[in-house]
DNA sequence: ACGTTGACCTATA
DNA sequence: GTATAGGCCAACG
């Protein structure tokens, strides 16, 4: 059977950019859950770097409603600003503290589990 | 071509 | 529950 596993595949940008398109406005999602559901269960890095593409090429992809495990805003200072990621999921309802999500847990979205 | 960096995660103590 | 170490893979210098 075919299985030639290959460590990352071509379109793996481009799925990440449609998974986190179907992140729900108010909803969050960390890095790691993204990685697991394209395949990718370790090398949830490859994750962020995609991200960080697709805010320098401007992709409409909504990259501020994902963080890391704990819920902190890491990427925050990709966004051309430091404030940027915490205002726009502010602008969604989330509450951020110390670049923080509140109720993080409550918050978090599985894509593989709407 | 080699070495380092990076929007991370899981495991162990 | 927190703290530390290792792994993971691709892109950049």
């Amino acid at each position: 059977m075919k299985a030639p596993k290959s460590t990352l595949p071509p379109d793996f940008y481009q799925r990440v950019f449609e998974l986190v398109r179907t992140i729900p406005r108010g909803r969050v999602t960390t890095y790691g859950h993204i990685a697991r559901t394209l395949g990718l269960k370790s090398s949830a890095r490859l994750v962020g770097y995609a991200l960080t593409l697709s805010n320098q090429m401007g992709f409409d992809v909504p990259a501020h409603r994902v963080v890391n495990r704990q819920g902190l805003l890491t990427g925050k200072m990709h966004f051309g600003g430091p404030e940027v990621m915490a205002d726009l999921l502010r602008a969604e309802g989330i509450e951020i503290e110390n670049d923080q999500v509140q109720d993080f847990k409550r918050l978090l979205w599985d894509p593989a589990s709407p």
